[in-house]
DNA sequence: GTACATTCTCTTTTT
DNA sequence: GAGAATGTAC
């Protein structure tokens, strides 16, 4: 007889409904933790019984647990539970509720605002949004009389984010690593940048967690403070930690060592913005007698799905090890196409969506997953020709949008008006005559005097060094930030201020004289966002929130198709998965592989297993001999991910020999092939690690092409060069029109 | 300083 | 094919 049923009444309703390894992870609260939780296995009911019980067995207050999520979404949807499991709305209580559950990037800027001071930021700092960072970086490098063409902006600013990823200042890089990058200056830069923002009173994202290491290492008191606040930390998605993040977790768990993290190292797929999978596999070292606990049975796909996702990821090395199982049987066997083209793809998955939904399939637990942003229009463009409904998550956020960043540029200089970057933004905008010249003036005496630009404003002003029309609209500008400025310590109301502010700098105005389509929708957006600063009330505090919840509105309700990249699907589930693309070229994406070699391909791996994951009941693999690709047109050979699909879990569809039973390509189909590579395409060849045949565009020798010259295309037929260069060629077909294409797949006639 | 045209690049993922 | 960045004409 176990416990449980001996003491039925002793047994808590959270505690019952788990399985051994998920109740043992929940209540296991004292001292290290690890939990290996895959996908489908209930790692969010871990979760939230495991803050449930520290509540109930009554460890802890709400203000003294630390729970951190990687995204806004998983932090709110964890208040949800947790409010629903504790018969109270934690979320609705906001931060004075004393939970300290979000983001780490808001937990960070919440204690950095208490502590702003100890490295050099006032509390009202600023949190810089990526394009302050490139203009900021951009700036430097033209001072530094780098090529900003040969360096762009954006690649060293995104060298920076991730030495601050890995937790690295300035004097912390080592030396050799900035390599050829800005001439070498890398470092120099990096340093430069630092001082600015200390001057802007601005910190970056990856500053927030930075400027926390430095807190803590330079200040124990301070990090006492928080050593005896958080008797209990929890992180969710602990693969994706980086290195800076674990830093912080480390520091702030060394006193008491009750750190539980849950994560999955086979749906690590931010390796590329930082993210460490090293940090779960060194946790047991980290924290000596830590408890690793495995959650492997699947309460999620069939057993042919998971069988699928589980061949897959096997093939990976850096892995922890855990196999997926369920003791749900049968199901659907993933369905496995090719096709000739892209649109032929996009008409088949419609397709099929449509005998789903005849079959009472609801459209919203349906699901496409892509690689990339781009697959999704080809099929919008077929569901708007079907009149299916659907939609994309993701793309353009509502944040993103031209005149929410000017609008916002506007409260933040009014808020803080040493905020240089947002000041630079709106001078001239609506355009007052305050170019290019008057600007670089401004820059001039601001960085002599070590001052903001506003500062540098008030001086020039008050000089003769401007031209007196510039002079009086700029006198004018800051005459107007002035008397907001007032206004906003006056406390006045935070929306009217906006629409005062919006409105007597003639942004409004600007919108409104604006003649083109999409100008009525800005200036409701403007309105969306002035209601928006209505519900927050003070204006830093809804600075605070979109600077760092930079996510999309939820989606509208509705049954609809989703739409969505493989790595904005991590954490959803759906009956339905659809899986297009999966091609050499694309997945793996040889972007990935060539940045990380091996652990790049690893990484894409795992993304295909998240994909294969989502699906409770169907999936469907497929791929397209020929691709339009940036408008050229390429094509490519099954992904070698689906060689990796056994054949007991799959069942192959397909369409006129295009890949045939033997698991390739047909070589001998209508002339389907003439531009690929003799041999049989079977998923042995491709399995290999030198890849016969990358889909990636192929320089090949010097093209034998030269305009006027005749030749064969696979799919278009017979054309005229018109113009090549560089491994392009642009061709008048006879029947298929005037295409780009590349020189690789067209033979001379 | 501004408006327009042309050129060029880039298309992986996001707190 | 789109968007940004640059170049050119006013």
């Amino acid at each position: 007889m176990t416990a449980e049923s001996a003491l039925p009444l002793a047994t808590p309703a959270y505690l019952q409904k788990l399985n051994p390894q998920q109740r043992q992870a929940v209540e296991h609260v004292d001292g290290p933790l690890l939990v290996l939780a895959g996908a489908g296995t209930g790692k969010t009911r871990v979760l939230t019984s495991r803050l449930v019980h520290i509540l109930a067995t009554r460890r802890a207050w709400p203000s003294q647990i630390l729970a951190v999520t990687f995204t806004n979404k998983a932090a709110a949807q964890m208040k949800d539970r947790v409010g629903a499991m504790v018969g109270r709305d934690i979320a609705g209580e906001g931060q004075g509720g004393g939970w300290w559950l979000g983001t780490f990037h808001s937990l960070a800027a919440r204690i950095l605002r208490r502590h702003a001071e100890h490295v050099g930021l006032k509390q009202n700092f600023t949190i810089l949004d990526t394009d302050d960072q490139v203009r900021l970086v951009k700036q430097l490098l033209q001072a530094e009389r780098i090529d900003d063409k040969k360096w762009p902006a954006r690649v060293v600013s995104s060298v920076i984010e991730r030495w601050k990823d890995r937790g690295l200042t300035p004097d912390k890089v080592p030396a050799g690593e900035a390599g050829e990058i800005a001439d070498g200056k890398t470092i120099e830069i990096y340093r430069q940048y630092q001082e600015r923002l200390k001057v802007l009173n601005g910190a970056d994202f990856g500053d927030l967690l930075l400027h926390n290491l430095t807190l803590f290492q330079t200040r124990p008191d301070v990090l006492a403070e928080y050593h005896e606040r958080f008797k209990y930390i929890l992180v969710d998605e602990y693969q994706d930690t980086n290195v800076a993040q674990y830093l912080w977790l480390r520091l702030l768990a060394q006193a008491r060592k009750n750190l539980c993290c849950v994560g999955d190292d086979d749906q690590s797929i931010y390796g590329w913005r930082g993210a460490e999978v090293g940090n779960i596999l060194r946790f047991e070292k980290d924290f000596p007698g830590a408890m690793v606990i495995r959650l492997e049975e699947n309460y999620r796909s069939t057993s042919h799905i998971l069988g699928a996702a589980a061949a897959v990821i096997a093939h990976n090395r850096g892995r922890l090890g855990k196999t997926l199982w369920t003791s749900s049987t049968g199901g659907d066997k993933v369905k496995v196409r090719a096709h000739w083209d892209g649109e032929a793809e996009a008409r088949w998955v419609g397709e099929e969506i449509e005998t789903l939904q005849r079959a009472g399939q609801a459209l919203g637990q349906m699901a496409i997953l892509v690689r990339a942003g781009f697959q999704t229009r080809e099929f919008e463009d077929r569901f708007i020709t079907l009149g299916l409904k659907y939609r994309v998550i993701g793309g353009p956020r509502f944040y993103e949008r031209e005149e929410i960043r000017d609008a916002v540029a506007y409260l933040r200089v009014t808020a803080q008006p040493d905020d240089g970057l947002a000041f630079e933004r709106i001078v001239n905008k609506p355009r007052r005559g305050l170019g290019d010249a008057t600007l670089q003036t401004l820059h001039r005496l601001a960085r002599a005097e070590n001052i903001s630009l506003f500062a540098a404003g008030l001086r020039l002003v008050d000089s003769d060094e401007l031209k007196p029309q510039a002079r009086s609209s700029l006198r004018r500008l800051l005459d107007d930030f002035g008397r907001w400025q007032r206004a906003f310590s006056a406390e006045a109301n935070a929306a009217d201020l906006a629409g005062t502010i919006l409105d007597e700098s003639g942004y409004t105005a600007m919108w409104q004289a604006e003649r083109t389509p999409d100008a009525p929708g800005r200036l409701e957006n403007l309105k969306e966002l002035i209601s928006a600063l209505e519900e927050f009330g003070s204006l830093p505090a809804f600075l605070e929130h979109i600077s760092l919840v930079m996510e999309n509105a939820e989606a509208a309700p509705g049954d609809m198709v989703s739409v969505m990249t493989l790595h904005s699907a991590k954490g959803l589930e759906f009956d339905t998965v659809f899986l297009p693309g999966w091609e050499e070229g694309l997945l793996p994406h040889p972007r990935a592989v060539e940045e990380k070699g091996e652990a790049g391909l690893e990484e894409e791996r795992r993304l295909a297993h998240v994909g294969l994951t989502r699906a409770r009941h169907r999936a469907y693999v497929s791929f397209a001999a020929n691709r339009r690709i940036h408008n050229l047109w390429q094509s490519s050979v099954p992904s070698r991910f689906v060689s990796e699909l056994p054949q007991e879990h799959i069942e192959i569809q397909s369409e006129s020999g295009l890949w045939g039973s033997s698991g390739g390509f047909a070589e001998d189909v209508g002339g389907l092939t003439p531009s690929m590579p003799p041999g049989r395409y079977r998923s042995t060849d491709i399995q290999g690690k030198a890849h016969p045949f990358s889909s990636t565009p192929r320089k090949g020798p010097d093209a034998p092409f030269s305009p006027g010259s005749r030749v064969f295309h696979q799919k278009f037929g017979y054309g005229k060069v018109i113009a090549a260069e560089a491994g392009k060629l642009d061709i008048e077909f006879d029947k298929a029109g005037r295409k780009k294409v590349m020189d690789s797949f067209v033979q001379p006639a």
